[in-house]
DNA sequence: GCCCAGGTGGGTA
DNA sequence: TACCCACATGGG
């Protein structure tokens, strides 16, 4: 099967499987860009938990830019890598206000989609998934997120080289999907990745896309004696 | 107590 | 430039 076909075979399976995912709660640019940077290496929970923490002890984020770092990182400790975390979200924070004499990110709207992904990418602490994210939850961009859920059950699918790493699969996985699937496929694939097809435990018996599946027919064997 | 989740950037070959 | 690893937490 051509790989374009793939793609979309997969993007409807997963559309009858799982049907079209909710609409997440829609955040403003900003909001969106820390969150994400809080949910770098953890999980949804602790994200939420160590972002309503933030929001909580600070009013604004001008005062998360001006606050005390460690105050910043205490109050973020939840989401773990805190260290790392506080002192890149307030620097990028300070480096918004300088670039643009306020802390908002609402004109990376009218930016073209790749100088707006260039605009983020820019900050420490932002790399090709953090700016995805921004730009198609926030922003209605079309920009494909790849996490490591992503990457995992493409590689599986077919969908790229096994040998691709994560920076070469970014930018074919985002040729590879229609524009207008982005959203859908992102988040079941990672419904996906993580109700099934775990990297140490796949659940190849209840999955339903093994017969697209490379790593099942590779291991199809060992699956059935 | 141990295993696991899961992005980014810096260091090293 | 391509890989390897530090970074830290909390839930099961």
């Amino acid at each position: 099967m051509e790989l374009a076909q793939r793609a979309l075979a997969v993007y409807q399976r997963l559309l009858i499987h799982y049907g079209h995912p909710q609409w997440r709660k829609r955040l403003s640019p900003l909001d969106e860009l820390v969150s994400t940077i809080l949910s770098q290496n953890t999980n949804d929970t602790l994200r939420d938990r160590a972002f309503e923490a933030l929001r909580r002890r600070f009013p604004t984020w001008e005062a998360v830019r001006d606050a005390d770092t460690a105050e910043v990182i205490a109050t973020i400790q939840t989401a773990g890598l805190a260290h790392r975390k506080g002192p890149r979200i307030q620097a990028i924070l300070r480096q918004i206000t300088a670039l643009r004499g306020e802390l908002n990110l609402d004109f990376l709207r009218e930016l073209p989609d790749e100088e707006a992904y260039r605009w983020l990418t820019q900050f420490k602490g932002v790399g090709p998934k953090t700016a995805a994210i921004v730009l198609l939850f926030s922003l209605d961009k079309p920009a494909f997120p790849v996490d490591t859920h992503i990457y995992r059950v493409t590689g599986r699918l077919g969908l790229r080289a096994p040998q691709m790493n994560v920076e070469q699969a970014h930018p074919h996985l985002t040729a590879l999907f229609p524009k207008e699937t982005y959203y859908a496929v992102h988040l079941n694939l990672i419904r996906l990745g993580r109700e099934i097809c775990q990297a140490r435990t796949p659940r190849c018996s209840i999955c339903p896309l093994t017969d697209l599946c490379d790593y099942y027919s590779k291991t199809q064997q060992a699956h059935t004696s």
